[in-house]
DNA sequence: ACCAAAATAGCACGACCGTTCGTGCCGCCG
DNA sequence: CGGCGGCACGAACGGTCGTGCTATTTTGGT
């Protein structure tokens, strides 16, 4: 039970990796076989089909994105300051070129138009993605940074395309700028949203654990 | 010499219109063929590889997004009306599913790890793009419709995050309100942009030829 | 140390891929 | 009228894909 599952991991592991720059559907059992030094009925027999692969691969990258985005931001103190730990986190995953952030925006493009279960599992992470934004946002709210008024949705959409924006520019394009031009529009969006009059709050000194941080 | 190009660019045609739908790598000779209701080795003849099949997919891609988007923005009066009309173009080739704005988001999410010429020719598109976009913001500013602080490359990016975020939410998530959210954050970022005590600018009258506005 | 069970390898299959080759059907020019 | 070049066709090749079937090895509990 347990060299199982062993491995499992290690073939996921591996498949977000290699997905992130081929796709979900560019994923291939022979080429995830050779980059784990397995035969490919070995790989296969693991997963009953590729698009149970390709779930579970879905599952394994929204599960790093979690650990390495979503969570440290969420233990960053409420309101303005865990939105920027969020966005600092966000920005880090797209510069560093980490599989997991990454692979969500390419299956995005890549099955808007096909559906079928993949997608489906997309579709709620994105809406899970977007809720989680929105909710931080609200927080804000509650906690006087935010205006009453701003709609924590359209925040969410907004920090989205900022993000969409960076990593094309920077991964396509290779500009050098991408980055500082997505902090240039964060800022602008929380200037936007804050209450007026109120200054700007300081990314959250290194506030609770900090490690991990760079692993 | 005529009968050839004909086809041939009905191919073409054929081609953009499944490419955003599978995306670049996704088409497929055969299929192509079956759709054009022509052999594969018939169509194989026009292009002498697959590769180049795609570059000129691509290329009418490019082709039917400035005749629908770039050009008839670039009729409209100089300055906001222009970059207004710029935006209302975009969204609607975007809602319509029109096959050649939507093929750039899925090729530069497609390409955007594995190089060769198509992708250099994607990047320069984006490119042409951006400074397409970033012309017509300097021209608001020479206006005086803009601030005279304003980037233009910001705001090109910061308008490609909004269209990206409003592809995406309407593609994938299909949200009712994406457009909604989309033209909201458009009138932020021209808010923001506008030299301050301006009112905004109402978007353009049906200007110049309103044909083919509808279609 | 043994043995059932789990994990992996070997092999073969049908389908589809891009590509090549030989051939036939045309209209155009001499 | 006859040859000729542009177009399209069908068949076939080598390669890779996902996926079953059957051994064989490895593992973990007793």
């Amino acid at each position: 039970m347990t060299k199982g599952a062993e491995t499992r991991q290690a073939i996921l592991r591996k498949g977000v990796e290699t997905a992130y720059r081929v796709g979900l559907g560019g994923l291939t059992i022979g080429h995830l076989a050779a980059a784990t030094g397995m035969s490919k009925s070995g790989l296969f027999a693991h997963f009953r089909s590729k698009e149970l692969l390709q779930m579970e691969v879905l599952r394994e990258a929204r599960t790093e994105f979690i650990d390495t985005v979503i969570r440290p931001a969420l233990l960053a103190p409420r309101g303005e300051p865990r939105v920027r730990e969020l966005f600092d986190r966000w920005v880090e995953c797209g510069r560093a070129r980490m599989p997991g952030g990454c692979l969500f925006v390419k299956a995005a493009a890549e099955l808007d138009e096909q559906d079928g279960p993949v997608r489906d599992q997309l579709v709620r992470d994105h809406l899970d993605l977007y809720d989680s934004c929105a909710r931080m946002f609200s927080t804000g709210i509650a906690e006087g940074h935010f205006r009453e008024d701003a709609d924590p949705l359209q925040f969410a959409a907004d920090l989205d395309g900022i993000m969409l924006a960076f990593y094309h520019a920077h991964r396509l394009l290779e500009d050098e700028q991408s980055e500082a031009r997505a902090r240039h529009a964060f800022e602008r969006l929380l200037a936007d949203a804050r209450v007026p009059g109120r200054p700007p709050m300081p990314t959250a000194a290194p506030s609770t654990t900090a490690a991990g941080t760079t692993a």
